[in-house]
DNA sequence: CTCATATTAGTACCAAGTGCTAATAGCGGG
DNA sequence: CCCGCTATTAGCACTTGGTACTAATATGAG
């Protein structure tokens, strides 16, 4: 059982690693060795106490709460903005939006930023998205900065429909075209139950 | 300054929920009353302690990280696929997926679900969305579980492509078609650069 | 003035530690 | 067998940021 040190200190590492949130009596008991030895060891290894672990943890989400709320609003930051005419966003594409593989950003990021943009320039907010075209011209990879222009081509407001195109470019170079076909839900309408 | 314990308490609850990590201590300085009267406030409106809070954010944080690690990669959970020819997901729409105001799952969820099925599906993994046709049949709300089919439809090897249908059903019913041209990338025409 | 509510103070206690000292165990050499 | 060394264990004082509880003091309303 009672392995070398070196061993039980790498188990611990990946124990605590796969859980933060345990106290160092919990990992005593788990690795049959004193409540001193583990403290020792997270000393050797300077593996910060319990506490300071799982605020390390809670400061890290509290910042992503603040990138990745907007996030899911919007993609994209608009910075241009004609209700029912036209609106400019800008997209950064970080590691997390790439293949890892090829480091080519993942089409569902283009195409949200697109979409959430059309959204946006309908001046009813509560607009769907109810066909579109894409075409994905070139691949955007991390690190580029992806400006999409979404222009209302068209209106129908019998159907209470609008026709946006969305270009998106890339230092010039266009590397996205969309256009979404949507539908307006003006006041009425909300029997569309499921 | 000192105005009554109900306005205190009012910002007492916005300020602890700006700043969850900061110590009745602070927090009796900030509003000048005692440490103690701040532990009353805190029993009141039944605002835990410092550590609960934190371990409070930091517990979401670690579940929300291996809910959306994967879901970067892939969009909704694979449930049955043969390389080259089909392959199933699932998709459950969460509060986070949806518009605040009409519980509609935003378009770009469904597209990520499609798409990401669309390139699993292609035996090369090293697969890139070209063009795409979207409809969006009927809104899909919280709650509901999105079962996309992914079906490769046709293929041109001499152009590297391939061409995927994706039919996604809540229920039976129909929510979403999307038709995709996929890019094969094989080994060589890395040339791409930028 | 008196009663009620609000506030402050003070004590004992807890969890999960740090920091430090000291004792003990186990083993390899010589 | 004893020496030296590392590893392990034990024990105590102290720290943070609290809880739980009791008691004293303000303060304003009737």
């Amino acid at each position: 059982m009672k392995k070398t040190k070196k061993e039980r200190q790498m188990a611990l590492t990946a124990s605590i690693k796969e859980n933060p949130f345990v106290t160092d009596e919990e990992l005593s008991a788990n690795f049959g060795v004193s409540v001193q030895t583990i403290r020792l060891d997270r000393m050797e290894l300077s593996i910060p106490e319990l506490r300071e672990r799982i605020k390390h943890v809670a400061v890290k989400t509290f910042e992503d709460e603040v990138k990745s709320l907007p996030i899911d609003e919007v993609i994209g930051e608009i910075i241009d903005i004609e209700l029912d005419e036209k609106a400019i966003s800008l997209f950064d594409v970080k590691p997390e939006h790439v293949f890892q593989r090829n480091q080519i950003a993942r089409g569902h990021h283009l195409f949200a930023q697109a979409n959430s943009l059309a959204v946006a320039v309908m001046n009813d907010e509560l607009a769907l998205t109810v066909k579109s075209e894409l075409q994905f011209l070139r691949p955007v990879r991390a690190g580029q900065r992806v400006v999409a222009k979404a222009q209302v081509i068209d209106r129908n407001p019998e159907k209470n429909r609008a026709y946006v195109k969305v270009v998106s470019t890339v230092d010039q170079a266009t590397v996205f075209i969309g256009t979404f076909e949507m539908y307006r839900m003006t006041e009425q309408s909300e029997g569309d139950g499921n």
